[in-house]
DNA sequence: ACCGACGGTTAGTCGTAGCTTTCGTTAGCC
DNA sequence: GGCTAACGAAAGCTACGACTAACCGTCGGT
């Protein structure tokens, strides 16, 4: 799936973005990441569902513990959106500018 | 202020979404926004306020109108967070990709 | 000077996201 | 075969955020 909204809403809770951001420098177990958090195990593994479920994580299976990693293809598309997103608010930027000049000129223009 | 991670928060709301992808193509005053939206006036009004406060959006007293217009630097902001975010969960996607080769080798590694 | 349009503010309600607690399950180890 | 560590699942609680409704201030028209 990998919806640009989606990750984005996601990412919007600070645990999430706390736990997202530590397995971006690597993968980490379930406990790992619980350790240097303020909550539960169990908090921080239903974190990870959600996180798996919009496809900002995956998770391997190593014995007993269970190793998560992020997917940087669902940050490249949130990176993506920001990105037309920006360009899209800095054009409408000029334009108001351009109008504004337009209605009450001053000596900056020609 | 313009600090990234207040504004993901802000932008993770489908309405606030809703009004900043509107104003990002061009200002306009509350009751337009809210006519376009399924919420009142009211809760429009109340999202702008949350916007100006992150530096989203900034306004502009035309009568008795208010026009809302989006500022593109709060967007750069964000847009920088997730191009580091993304390029950090590359590397250490490498990095474990590498290792999982290290670790059972096939034919695929020279 | 009145009147209507446009917005901001406040109080209050409702839904839901995040968390803990408890329990069940599975894999490694003696 | 028990025992423990590591997770996931279900249930329940709590707090917060989004929304509406009602009210007040203000600018512009006539």
């Amino acid at each position: 799936m990998t919806n640009a909204l989606a990750v984005l809403e996601t990412l919007a809770d600070p645990t999430r973005r706390a736990i997202v951001e530590r397995l971006a420098d690597g993968p980490a177990a379930v406990g790992e990441l619980a350790r240097d958090l303020p909550v539960t195990r169990s908090a921080v593994s239903q974190h990870l569902q959600v996180l798996k479920q919009v496809g900002l994580v995956f998770d391997r299976a190593a014995g007993t513990r269970r190793i998560y990693a992020v997917n940087p293809e669902a940050l490249a598309v949130v990176r993506a959106y920001f990105d037309t997103f920006w360009q899209r608010s800095l054009a409408a930027f000029a334009d108001a500018a351009a109008q504004a000049a337009a209605d009450h000129p001053t000596s900056e223009d020609t």
